[in-house]
RNA sequence: GCGCCUCUAGCUCAACGGCAGAGCAACGGACUCUUAAUCCGCAGGUUCCGGGUUCAAAUCCCGGGGGGCGCACCA
């Protein structure tokens, strides 16, 4: 082919992909030429390869149904024999043997299996048999391209390794690496198992803003965009929160949402700046009701998901049998450093606890914003099994509603699981002059240089006083669930096409 | 943002100052029951990029880039 022409340095790095691409090339082309389409419009299957091994898996060797198939997928593995010839077919639903006979394939199949490569779709027909050594098998007689592909696939056996090229183009890590298939089938049965069970308990499933000209409902720091119709600046949201409350004051009782947040944040292994949030609101009921819910969602979703409660993460036993215990904040935070702590505490004591942790602190943060530190730095790393973590002061908690009994403290909860914050719920704040109080803390400390204060959500707060009733709401991670339920320790193995930076151009 | 690790054939990995190699995939050939098939043969390289040290650099040094992990902030 091309000699090695000096001064031509663009095109030489991939000289030996070329090579290989063109010889794939060069096959398709061979069949194009005989007459056989290489891209066919459509191919009708008969059956799935695990719709096959339903049927047939508990036959003797050597047996032939007299069943003819028509199945279709990719070729990832192909054994010769001269004039026979085994290769494994992979559908979506698993993978099939097929046995390919020179005394019995067509002359067009003939010609096909002359000229493919691993990694191309193909259809097949045949019949439904078992090979001698007992693998069921289809028996080929005719056999088409569906879709030639003209790069190699990654080492049969080894699969894809490098994080890099697994993340970018997952479409080849999906193919290769049955483990990656796992974790993502766990993840979507996971969204479905948690949709099918707020629908069944009568959620709505809403759709809420992603563009936002205020980022609320968390505390967190947004991406930001602009609209040229409108010409303003606009934020991508944090949380669907304030919307989903306004639609619960519209009188749909019981919402959800399930979708992605985006958070211009860091990224390690358990933040992506885009990642899956599900928040659900229900009329009428308080932070208790959404410790039960949260604990019905995740116990369905790991049922549902991986039929199991007992999982393992880098070595470390989880076990969400229920009942989760439900504990105090201030009581839990007393036994590890030895003194009752309150949102009421002078800041000069609180600071010499974080102190005398290793807590660092800013000096603009009041004695709620202290404990709450605490509570992430030495509180929630110890936690292995599920805990419901109740009781969080008012000043970290702009949104919800102050507990009967303590007025700096909030009734809310978070879920913690294997030192994560895996669901984060209150009762509502429901009262607008209270919410508006709220948010002029806020704004007090955006401010003093706050980045991620709460910012004052006017239409918010007019929504409040057409009336909110109580209402319970959550928020829940949903990669981290997948982590979890899949046992992997990278949020970026859980999300299909995690953000990278963008491939360097030659 | 700071620290540590990593980048070699399409893929998985060796070589760690002295001729850049193997397995798989590819290519040519043998083979009608294999399943990481086997056997014979033959090819395949800007060792991430740029500079430096050296008689000699994939290897050592400096700078840059991609990725990973840890620390700090958020879920």
């Amino acid at each position: 082919m091309t000699d090695e022409s000096a001064g031509d340095d663009g095109e030489q790095a991939a000289r030996t992909l070329d090579a290989l691409s063109a010889e794939r090339r060069k096959k398709r082309d061979v069949l194009a030429d005989q007459g056989i389409d290489p891209y066919p419009s459509r191919f009708d299957r008969t059956a799935t390869a695990a719709e096959l091994h339903q049927r047939h898996d508990d036959l003797e060797a050597d047996v032939r149904t007299g069943e003819i198939v028509r199945m279709a997928g990719r070729l990832t593995s192909i054994r010769g024999h001269g004039r026979l010839s085994f290769a494994t077919l992979q559908d979506v639903s698993g993978s099939v043997q097929l046995l390919m006979q020179d005394s019995v394939l067509s002359e067009q199949a003939k010609l096909v299996l002359a000229h493919f490569d691993l990694g191309d779709w193909v259809g097949v027909e045949g019949e439904a048999i078992t090979s001698r050594r007992g693998e069921l098998s289809v028996d080929v007689r005719e056999l088409w391209l569906l879709s030639k592909a003209l790069r190699p696939l990654p080492d049969k056996w080894h699969g894809l390794a490098e994080t890099d090229t697994r993340y970018r183009q997952r479409e080849i890590d999906l193919l290769a690496n049955p483990e990656s298939r796992r974790v993502f089938d766990i993840r979507f049965r996971t969204i479905a198992a948690l949709r099918r069970q707020l629908v069944s308990e009568d959620f709505i499933e809403v759709d809420t803003p992603i563009l936002q000209p205020q980022a609320g409902g968390a505390l967190a720091r947004p991406f930001k965009t602009h609209s040229n119709a409108l010409d303003i600046d606009l934020n991508l949201r944090i949380a669907p929160e304030l919307y989903l409350k306004r639609l619960v004051i519209g009188g749909y009782e019981r919402v959800f949402e399930m979708a992605r947040n985006f958070r211009n944040e860091g990224i390690d292994t358990r933040h992506s700046p885009e990642y899956t949030g599900l928040e659900a609101y229900r009329a009428f009921g308080d932070v208790n009701d959404g410790m039960d819910l949260t604990e019905r969602l995740v116990l369905e979703a790991a049922r549902s998901a991986t039929g199991r409660l007992n999982f393992t993460i880098g070595g470390r036993a989880i076990d969400l049998t229920p009942p989760w215990p439900r504990r105090q904040l201030l009581d839990w935070l007393e036994e590890l450093v030895g003194r009752r702590l309150h949102p009421t505490d002078p800041v000069e004591d609180v600071r010499t606890v974080c102190e005398s942790h290793g807590v660092p602190f800013l000096p603009e943060w009041g004695s709620g914003k202290l404990i709450f530190e605490l509570y992430d730095s030495i509180l929630l790393p110890t936690v292995v099994d599920p805990v419901f973590v109740c009781g969080f002061p008012v000043e970290v908690s702009p949104l919800a509603r102050h507990s009967e009994d303590d007025p700096t403290l909030a009734d809310r909860f978070e879920l913690a699981i294997d030192g994560k914050e895996f669901t984060n719920g209150y009762s509502e704040l429901n009262i607008p002059e209270e919410q508006q109080e709220r948010f002029r803390g806020e704004a007090e400390a955006a401010a003093h240089g706050d980045l991620e204060a709460h910012p004052a959500d006017q239409a918010f707060v007019r929504a409040l006083e057409y009336g909110l009733p109580p209402t319970s709401g959550i928020g829940v991670g949903v990669d981290r669930l997948v982590m979890l339920l899949a046992e992997v320790e990278a949020i970026r193995d859980v999300i299909l096409f995690p953000i990278m930076r963008p491939e360097a151009t030659g």
